[in-house]
DNA sequence: TTAAGATATGCACATATGTTGATATGTATT
DNA sequence: AATACATATCAACATATGTGCATATCTTAA
């Protein structure tokens, strides 16, 4: 492990790790989806559209609760509202972030 | 919104969105993957099997750092180590981790 | 067996994070 | 305008987390 390739290899590592706003950002959004409450909203949220009064009685949660990691989720651009009435309608922004879900779903199945 | 299909659906998921262990594991992952320096580590060891010495010259940080976080990669089973003398050769325990971070990545470029 | 290098671990500290109660803001109904 | 319902925000607290120092453990070389 100890050859000249290899040396290569870690040179080149130094300049391609650095910390930058793409790797932020994907931490970001790792870490949006590292907590229960926050993935539970994404589930419920992939299966129906629901207001905010709605996902405190499915999940069983503190509206407040609901109501910040919900303006949380929306930061991270996962989950949009629209207002109706009273009420606002939470859905995902983005069919794609289901994809992940899965993934990582898959991944932890196979262990 | 109010109608008769979407109060069924809304019944269902009182039972389908409980705190499973399978939906902890899968939270777990996420937190793994929720950390700058965590995915600086995967990110090197997707290139490179690599040393605690090297990802600590490489990754510009504390020995106990990497070590601490290497053992935290470890539970996850995310990466794993094989010892050859002195040194201990850490590797990507999966390939399949990839898949998730460039899908991360790809969605992170598209926002 | 002693010394030196490589890695892991225990502890302490500062900071980040999740939750909740209280309250504010927005919206519709009367 | 007054009330009631829905959602957001603020402040405070308890807990979790990341880091670094000091030190322990393990391995090889002398």
């Amino acid at each position: 492990m100890e050859n000249p390739k290899h040396l290569e290899i870690v040179e080149h590592l130094k300049d391609h790790l650095t910390v930058s706003s793409e790797l932020e950002n994907m931490v970001a959004l790792f870490k949006a989806l590292g907590d229960v409450t926050r993935v539970r909203i994404i589930l419920a949220l992939a299966e129906s559209t629901l207001s905010v009064t709605e996902l405190t009685e499915v999940l069983d949660l503190n509206q407040s609760t609901v109501s910040h990691q919900l303006s949380l989720l929306k930061q991270q651009n996962l989950v949009k509202g629209t207002r109706n009435g009273k009420n606002i309608h939470y859905e995902l922004s983005d069919r794609h972030i289901m994809t992940i879900v899965d993934q990582v779903k898959a991944h932890v199945l196979e262990h």
